[in-house]
DNA sequence: GTCTATATAGGGATAGAC
DNA sequence: GTCTATCCCTATATAGAC
């Protein structure tokens, strides 16, 4: 493997790790067995590095909010939507960890981290007004704008929710944890569901939970 | 004013303002027009001055957990108790801003902040369960576990969403983040509740958010 | 209590040899 | 492409005069 791309993968692993704040580029470097100065001929600086993990990122969570936009959403199409992005969020989680930190530093990151939580709260809208079209939800228009976007958040920021309540705690591994807030996240669609769909939704929960 | 609270004020003030990693203890004489030795005289170090605005915020926030506890709890409850938790995030937000970051470097600090989110979910639980046994609401105890984590995420980091989506924005102060909060914190248990107390809560909610 | 001056350390980044 | 050596800068923190 290039070593450009195995900068990338050990950035990542680290940030994921530690943190990015506190991953210096020497620190890169050292965990990789090469100098700084060969860092520097492959990444202008620590940023690009981010840049292009962030760019990665964006691709992947795009692909995964755009799954649903081609036929009439479903339930199905609902827990295809948060696996996907639980699992993008996981695998950069050190985007979310220090998130203003680094949208702070790069007003392109800003805006392209804004535009994708936009698409989770309207991806999040579509899906429901689906659900509700196809005659399994009953909400109003209201209701659906404030569950979407309580769904985003939920979505945006469980991981972090959960990695500071579990720390310290005796076990329960992090994949656990992904499939606990897809849990919480459709316990926020459960109440607006009619009966029968909510009965399934709540017996696929705890086959999911177990 | 003594030099030491002014030095805390200024410190929470610049922290909020900017982010906690970006303000040096330089930053703060600087703009209290005092030298950084004299900062150093009154505390021995950053973390120092970070523990102590930890300390005022920890008593507010038990403060505002605390308040449901007296008897059976209702929807005002829920409200006042809303409303205190969201304008306490807001005075500190300097931590929720870089939460990882100051938690990770600071056992003490996560140990506790880790137990005012424990706090956060069972208040919300306990206002729950309250708001069951007294008619208001209609849902099983699983459904209220759950209702009660997601009202402490979005009650955590919803300000911190909202900050994110907003930039750039033309308008929209941030108190109006503050309403607007409350009211998608509301919009959770909304559905769990009986017809008339679901009314009065729409109705709530326009009269708050025009 | 407050100042000035300074020590120390570490991270980001570059130059130039190989 | 990779290494060594090094520079610059900034942040934390201390020493000692006033």
């Amino acid at each position: 493997m290039k070593t450009r791309d195995r900068i990338l993968q050990t950035s990542l692993r680290l940030f994921n790790e530690c943190g990015e704040p506190r991953i210096t580029t020497n620190h890169i470097a050292d965990e990789m067995d090469i100098s700084p100065g060969n860092l520097y001929y492959h990444f202008r600086n620590k940023d690009e590095i981010i840049s292009l993990l962030f760019q990665q990122f964006e691709r992947r969570m795009d692909a995964a909010l755009r799954a649903p936009e081609r036929r009439v959403p479903d339930m199905e199409d609902m827990w295809l939507y948060l696996h996907l992005v639980f699992e993008n969020v996981w695998e950069y989680r050190f985007l979310y960890r220090d998130l203003d930190n680094i949208l702070g530093r790069n007003k392109k990151l800003r805006t392209h981290f804004r535009r994708i939580l936009e698409r989770k709260v309207s991806t999040a809208a579509t899906i429901c007004t689906g659900l509700k079209d196809a005659g399994i939800m009953d909400a109003t228009a209201e209701e659906i704008a404030a569950l979407a976007r309580n769904i985003a958040v939920v979505a945006t920021y469980w991981l972090n929710f959960q990695s500071i309540r579990a720390s310290g705690a005796p076990q329960g591994g992090d994949s656990d944890n992904l499939a606990l807030g897809v849990y919480q996240v459709l316990s926020l669609v459960a109440p607006f569901l009619r009966g029968e769909a909510r009965q399934l939704l709540q017996k696929l929960s705890r086959d999911y939970l177990a």
